[in-house]
DNA sequence: TGTGAATAGTTAGACGCTGAACTACTCTCG
DNA sequence: CGAGAGTAGTTCAGCGTCTAACTATTCACA
C-alpha cells in the first residue's frame, strides 16, 4: 500500500521529494516551478535548521550558559585579532543589532565570562575580552559541537563531502 | 602577491574557505576538526540565511502582509488536504508553538485572509481556511519567491543541481 | 453512564530582538 | 581653538515568540 523506496537504488525519496511532488501536482506544467531548485533550498534549510536545533538541545541543560552566549563567545574567539573585539564587531559577526549585543554582553559579564574595558586610545570604544573561565567554557563546547556536525553529515564519504563543498562554493561565491 | 585562485580551475576560494583556514590555524593537527564538514555546514547555513533574508526584504515593503503571514498562509495551501487545516497542523508545519500560531491566525483573520470555523464533528478543533483574498495574496507572492530561489542558485547548471540534490538527499534521509 | 485522562486551542507573563532616540566622545576644517 | 558632523555604545518602547497555566471538549472503560 505504501509506495516507499520501491527501487532501492542510490536515490530513494526523502520527505522533501514528497513535499515537492505535491507542489508539482499543483503547477503541473508551469516552467517557473523547478523541483531541483526548490528541493535543494528546502534541503539546505532543513539541514541548517536541524543543526541549529541540535545545538540548542545540547545547551538546554546548562542553564547559566545559553546557545546565544556561546555564539557570542565564539565570535569573540575567532576574530582576526584574537581575544579582543568591540561590541559592534561582535554584533556584525553574529548578525544581531548592537542593542541586542549590549544585553548579551551584560549577561556574559555578569556571569564572569568576559570583561568590558574602555579603549584608552578611543574612549568611545569598549574592548571585550574573555576571562579564563570564558575561555574554558568555549573550549568545553567547541569540540562537542564539531562532533555533532560530524554526526550530522556522517552519511557522506570524504569524497562526497569534497564534491558537496565544490558545489556549495560555486553558490556562495556567486552571492558574496 | 595575492595567492588567490592560483589554479583557476573550478575551485577558487570563497569567504568560508578563509574562515575555515583561520580555524585550521587554531587547531593545527587536531583530527576532531574537519574542514570539509565545518565548511559544508557553514555554507549551507549561509545560503539558507541569505535566502531567508532575501524573502524578508521582499516583504519589507508591503506592510500589512509580513513574511510570517505568508509562511503561515503557504503552510495552509500545501497541506495534504488542501485549503483546510487546524492551528496545530499549521504550527507544526512552520515550527512555531500553538500559542504563536494563535496570534498569527488572529492577524490573518483580522486582515480577512483566513477564516476560523469550529469543526462540527469535534468541537475542540478549529478549521482554518483561506478566503479568496488570502488565496490571491498567496498566488501573488509564490512565484516571486521561486524567481528569487532560481536567482540564488543560478551559479549551478541543471546537472549540478541534480548532483547537489543527490548529495543532500543522502543527508536528509539519514536524519529524518 | 459517569468519572478521570487526554487533546485542541487560547490566554498570561517573561524574555530577547529590533528600530529609534539619546549620551559621550572624536574628527574635520574654517 | 571651536562648532558641526560623525561614530560607539547604551537605553527604551513595541513586537513576536516561548513556557506554563487554563478552558472546553472528547475518549476510555469500569
Amino acid at each position: 500500500m505504501v509506495p516507499v523506496a520501491e527501487k532501492a537504488g542510490a536515490d530513494e525519496k526523502d520527505g522533501v521529494d514528497q513535499h515537492v511532488a505535491r507542489w508539482a501536482a499543483f503547477w503541473k506544467d508551469d516552467p517557473r516551478f523547478e523541483p531541483e531548485i526548490e528541493g535543494a533550498l528546502v534541503r539546505m534549510n532543513d539541514i541548517a535548521t536541524w543543526a541549529r536545533r541540535a545545538d540548542a538541545v545540547a545547551f538546554a541543560g546548562s542553564d547559566d550558559f545559553t546557545l546565544e552566549d556561546y555564539k557570542t563567545l565564539h565570535a569573540l574567539m575567532v576574530q582576526p585579532h584574537p581575544m579582543e573585539a568591540t561590541p559592534a564587531q561582535l554584533a556584525d559577526a553574529v548578525h544581531v543589532t548592537r542593542a541586542a549585543m549590549t544585553s548579551r554582553l551584560d549577561r556574559l559579564a555578569e556571569s564572569g565570562l568576559v570583561t568590558r574595558t574602555v579603549d584608552p586610545a578611543d574612549r568611545r570604544r569598549v574592548l571585550v575580552r574573555p576571562t579564563p573561565s570564558g575561555r574554558a567554557a568555549w573550549d568545553k563546547h567547541i569540540f562537542e559541537g564539531m562532533a555533532r556536525d560530524r554526526q550530522m553529515l556522517s552519511a557522506l564519504s570524504h569524497d562526497e563531502l569534497v564534491q558537496l563543498n565544490a558545489l556549495l562554493r560555486k553558490v556562495t561565491k556567486s552571492i558574496e
